[in-house]
RNA sequence: GCGGCUGUAGCUCAGCGGAUCAGAGCAUCGGUCUACGGAACCGAGGGUCGGGGGUUCGAAUCCCUCCAGCCGCACCA
């Protein structure tokens, strides 16, 4: 993920490698603080409402509301506030229209910003002092269970904050709550046992699992004696029988071995050592009831042991439980999830929880923040959020199914995307062997998955078209890998020659340049923007946003057969553009190949 | 019934604390071009922002209401 940062090229011994500075706010940032000073002047605790801005490189809207607030025309407030204001030398002010303070940075001020940057590995992304610790909980796939589009959300958008996260200086805690527990795992151990243990987990390896399962949940419906041996495996699985612990044992690692199978095709960072089943949390279940009880917030209902946290009502406008432990006396799986919390934030120090999970399960978050909340094992100084998102769509806006109405297998979506990929690569004829266009259509293909899944608002359902995923034209991942090899070949052109890639001063005047360098200097604020809201879609659309401005660029500004001077400063801003590129499909888990 | 999410151009989607917000991509049509990678670029047409009401000088954005779709609402996770 790292390694493409530091292949700038660099033509003189002189010039060093990018370092990593301390802290840099961004332009935004700097911006804001100025404004609210000059606004503070008029009225103190005002927002200037800093925006981007067409007209500008920035406008701040502040006044218009402020105007009203003091009975005053709204351009007479902004002049007042523009008469007031300095901004250092980053910026230019003019009011405009009917009282917006249109922002222009200043040439010098960008200049010295580009020099900035150039010299940065993190392009100006500050790293947060001291680090949080932030625990993410996504993928979440249930052994014995084929992974489908359902966990693609969930592992890609968990990937992506986390990868967010740590880019931002965060030490990041990946948790996958694996189903690795529960009533099922009775008729599945039977299963395993009939089929012969030794062929069933063949089966588990190949990653046949949806066999499997419907197979052990056939011979359940079917069979009357099957189904008592299944509830004996249950309570002896639960009682720690050592055989039925070692069979339940051997389906997890089965199951484990194919979600890393898994992640790794899918080009996912996950691993086995982030699993913590909900198995892992057996052992704190009866204290977490016990400690609810003790605290006098367990109920007891129709004979199960609920929570009722204000606020949550059922149909009927009564009170909504949380069932903590069931009328049989086993525990539901908000159990398991306030056992999670408690360890998250009382074991491993977090200062947030994310839980990266369907939209469907906001109210069953909700409940159990609230009741983590009352229990006092969430204490306010830690953020907990249910970062939730929709469903993923066939062409008729339904859930996605294969055409036999049962669920994709996320491995077959893989399969289908790659070959597309390689077909595409096959037909432009590209001088490349093999097993390089292999290596590159699953880069394609991770590209166009990933990025299709992260581009749109995560609430949204989203319609998934692997003919549009794929396209190398258009908003797609494989559109911007492409804008990054069209740099970097640039730049490869540039460092064979010999070529100057460090101007004495930049001068982007006005134009593609121009907008170019302004749209460098907005890394570090999009980045903020994702992480303040954990949606990664705003990266893309910066990132989209970027690759459209260097192409305009590209076409306006030759810049290998430009003068030396002006080549130095093109050259830096195509090197910029290529590390910003590079660092911002690596946050979203795309890789930016060198060639295509 | 209660609650949540969603509704923006033919299609897929942005639009972040109200103005300088009617946008992008694709598709369609029309251009550019002996090319630092054409897998490109430029331009055009195309939308009463689901309907209605309210607040405001001003609403896709805030409030109310209605409609449509999806989802949740007691022992599956």
């Amino acid at each position: 993920m790292r390694s493409c940062l530091h292949s700038a090229p660099r033509s003189r011994a002189r010039q060093r490698p990018p370092c990593e500075t301390g802290r840099m706010d961004t332009v935004s940032e700097l911006l804001e603080a100025r404004l609210r000073a000059a606004f503070a002047q008029v009225a103190p605790g005002t927002d200037p409402v800093l925006r981007p801005s067409e007209r500008a490189d920035f406008q701040a809207n502040g006044a218009l509301a402020l105007a009203r607030a003091l009975g005053r025309s709204p351009r007479e407030v902004a002049a007042q506030v523009a008469a007031v204001l300095d901004l250092g030398g980053l910026a230019t002010v003019e009011v405009a229209g009917a009282g917006f303070l249109n922002v222009t940075l200043t040439p010098e001020f960008l200049d010295a910003r580009l020099h900035a940057l150039l010299g940065d590995a993190r392009l100006g992304v500050s790293r947060s002092d001291p680090p949080h610790r932030v625990v993410i909980d996504y993928s979440a796939p249930n052994v014995a269970k084929e992974m489908h589009v359902g966990h693609l959300r969930s592992t890609v958008i968990g990937d992506a904050l986390a990868a967010l996260e740590r880019l931002g200086g965060e030490e990041v805690i990946a948790r996958n709550h694996v189903g690795d527990w529960g009533t099922p795992f009775g008729m599945l151990i039977e299963h395993l046992v009939e089929r012969g243990e030794d062929a069933g987990a063949a089966e588990l390896a190949i990653g046949d699992l949806t066999a499997f399962y419907q197979a052990a949940r056939a011979a359940f419906d079917a069979d009357e004696g099957f189904r008592e041996r299944s509830r004996a495996r249950v309570v002896a699985l639960q009682a720690g029988d050592p055989e039925t612990r070692r069979l339940w044992r051997r389906l997890v690692d089965q199951s484990v071995a194919y979600f890393t199978e898994v992640y790794r095709r899918l080009g996912v960072t996950l691993s086995a050592a982030d699993i913590r089943g909900e198995s892992s949390y057996n052992d704190d279940l009866a204290g977490v009831v016990a400690e609810l009880d003790r605290q006098g917030l367990l109920a007891d209902s129709d004979g199960a042991r609920c929570v009722f946290p204000p606020g949550f009502t059922n149909r009927e406008g009564e009170p909504l439980p949380l069932i903590v432990q069931k009328r049989d006396g086993g525990f539901g799986y908000a159990a398991t999830d306030l056992a999670a919390v408690r360890d998250r934030v009382e074991r491993l120090g977090a200062d947030r929880l994310l839980y990266v999970v369907g939209t469907p399960q906001a109210q069953h978050f909700a409940m159990v923040f609230a009741v983590a909340r009352q229990a006092g094992w969430l204490p306010d100084t830690v953020r907990c959020e249910h970062v939730a998102f929709g469903n993923v769509l066939g062409a008729d806006h339904k859930m996605l199914k294969t055409r036999s109405g049962s669920t994709v297998k996320l491995i077959d979506l893989l399969d289908e995307a790659v070959e597309r990929a390689r077909r595409a690569l096959e037909e432009r004829g590209a001088a490349i062997d093999a097993a390089q266009r292999d290596q590159l259509a699953v880069q394609i293909a991770r590209a166009a998955i990933k990025y299709a899944d992260l581009s749109t608002e995560r609430q949204r359902d989203y319609v998934f078209d692997l003919d549009r995923m794929v396209a190398f034209e258009g908003d797609t991942g494989p559109y911007l890998q492409y804008a990054h090899t069209r740099v970097r070949s640039i730049l490869r052109r540039a460092a064979d020659a010999g070529a100057d890639a460090r101007p004495e001063a930049f001068v982007v005047g006005e134009g593609a340049s121009r907008t170019l360098a302004t749209s460098l200097l907005g890394w570090p604020d999009a980045v903020a923007a994702a992480r303040a809201t954990a949606q990664p879609h705003r990266l893309c659309g910066y990132l989209f946003g970027l690759a459209q401005d260097f192409t305009a660029f590209y076409e306006a500004c030759p810049v290998l057969s430009a003068p030396p001077a002006l080549r130095a400063e093109r050259l830096a801003l195509c090197e910029l553009t290529a590390r910003t590129l590079a660092q911002g499909l690596a946050v979203l888990g795309i890789e930016a190949p060198e060639r295509m």
